[in-house]
DNA sequence: AGCTATTGATAACA
DNA sequence: TTGTTATCAATAGCT
C-alpha cells in the first residue's frame, strides 16, 4: 500500500505554483473550487457577512459564482459604491442603473442639443410654424436681455473710466500745485515725475476696444 | 486535558448558522476571511483561474477583496459581459467605462445647458462683454434664419391655399356650366364663369378647356 | 467518480 | 488583539 520511492505520497502538500499537467489542473480546479464556494458560503452564514465569489476557468470558458446577498450584482454594486465615494446618491450607482443611465443621459443630450441647434437657426426644416413663432419670440426676449446686460456692463465701464479720470485729474492738479510751489521759476529740467503717474494709469486695464452699439 | 462535560472541546465543528456571540463572530470572521482569501489565491495560482472575492463585514463597514486578474474591476467586467450577451461590443461594457461615461455625459449636459440658458437670456451676469457680443450676433443670425424659414413656410402655405382655391374655382366653374347647360335661358350666353376664375388665375395657368369642353 | 494519508484550517482557550 | 493546540475539514495522489 505504501508508495514506492518513485511515487508521491497521498495528501502531500503541493508546491504553490501553476500545475503543469492539464488533467491534474482541471481536477484540482474542480475540487478546490467546490471547497472555496463552500467556505465562502460558511463565512457568510456564520459571520453574517456579505460575500461574493467569482471563478472563471482558465480560458474564461465556464464560470462559477457564489453570492450571499440576494444577487451577485447587488454585491458588486456595493463594491462600486464603496470605491466611488463621490457619487453617494443612494441607488444611483448600480450596475443596472449605469447600464440604463448612459442611454438616458445620451437621450437627454440629444434633446438639449437639438433645441440648441434650433436656437442657432439650424435644423429648422422640421419645425412647425407654431414652433418657429415661439422660437422667434424666445430669441427676441433673449436678445433684449442680452442687450440690457451689455448696456449695464458698458455703463459700469464708463463710470469706472470716469472715476479713473477724476483721480488722474486730481493727481494732476496736485502735481501742478507742487510744481508751482517748489520751482516757481522752472529751471531747465522741469517735471520728470509726471511719468510715474502716467505709468500708474496703465496698470488699470482699460478696454478701449469696446464697441458701443451692435457689431 | 480532555474537556469536562461543561466545556467545548477545541477544534470541534460548529453548527452552521449565524454565531450569536458578537465577539466570537468577529474573531471567526477575521480568521475565516483570511483563510478564504488564501484559498482563493491558491486556486488562482495552482489552476490558472481568474478568481475574485469580495467580503463585506456585516454592516458593510469594512471590506476585503482578492482578485487574481490585474484588477478586481476587470473580473467584474468579465462577469458583466458574461451576463449581458446583448452588449458584445468589446470594451464598451466595463465598470470603468460606465463610471467615467456617466461623469462625462453629465458634464456635457451641464455645458450644453449652460449655453442654452445663456441663449435664453439667463445667467448672463457671468458673461464678459465679448461673450455678450458673440451671443448677440449668434442670436441675430438665428433670428434671421428663423424668419427666413417662417417666410418660406408662409409662402408654402399661401401657394397651398391658392392651389386649393384653384381647385374650388374649377369645381365652381363646372357647376356653373352645368347650371347653364340645363337652364332654358340660352346656350349662346357664354362664360359667366370667367369671373370666378379671374380672381386667382394670375400666376397659375388654369387650363379650363379640359374641364369645360363638352364632347 | 471514490478512497485515505496527510496537510491545512480553525474553535476554543490563554 | 495575537498565539497555541486539539480537532476536524480539505484535498493530493491513487484507483
Amino acid at each position: 500500500m505504501a508508495a514506492a520511492g518513485g511515487g508521491q505520497r497521498r495528501g502531500r502538500r503541493r508546491e504553490m505554483r501553476r500545475i503543469e499537467d492539464a488533467t491534474s489542473r482541471q481536477v484540482t480546479l474542480s475540487k478546490r473550487r467546490k471547497g472555496l464556494l463552500k467556505k465562502a458560503w460558511e463565512l457568510s452564514v456564520l459571520c453574517d457577512a456579505e460575500v461574493a465569489l467569482l471563478v472563471f476557468s482558465p480560458r474564461g470558458r465556464r464560470f462559477f459564482h457564489f453570492a450571499s446577498a440576494p444577487s451577485l450584482e447587488e454585491t458588486i454594486d456595493r463594491y462600486i459604491s464603496h470605491t466611488a465615494p463621490a457619487n453617494k446618491k443612494p441607488g444611483e450607482l448600480t450596475v443596472q442603473n449605469m447600464k440604463s443611465q448612459a442611454e438616458t443621459l445620451e437621450m437627454k443630450i440629444d434633446t438639449v442639443e437639438a433645441y440648441k441647434r434650433k436656437m442657432q437657426g439650424e435644423d429648422l426644416e422640421s419645425c412647425s410654424l407654431q414652433e418657429l413663432n415661439e422660437l422667434e419670440m424666445q430669441l427676441e426676449k433673449s436678445l433684449s436681455s442680452i442687450r440690457l446686460h451689455k448696456q449695464k456692463k458698458l455703463m459700469d465701464k464708463i463710470s469706472q473710466l470716469q472715476q479713473q479720470e477724476k483721480i488722474l485729474s486730481e493727481e494732476n492738479a496736485l502735481l501742478l500745485r507742487n510744481q508751482v510751489q517748489y520751482s516757481p521759476i522752472g529751471p531747465d529740467g522741469a517735471a520728470p515725475e509726471r511719468e510715474l503717474n502716467y505709468q500708474h494709469s496703465q496698470d488699470i486695464d482699460v478696454d478701449t476696444e469696446l464697441v458701443i452699439g451692435r457689431r
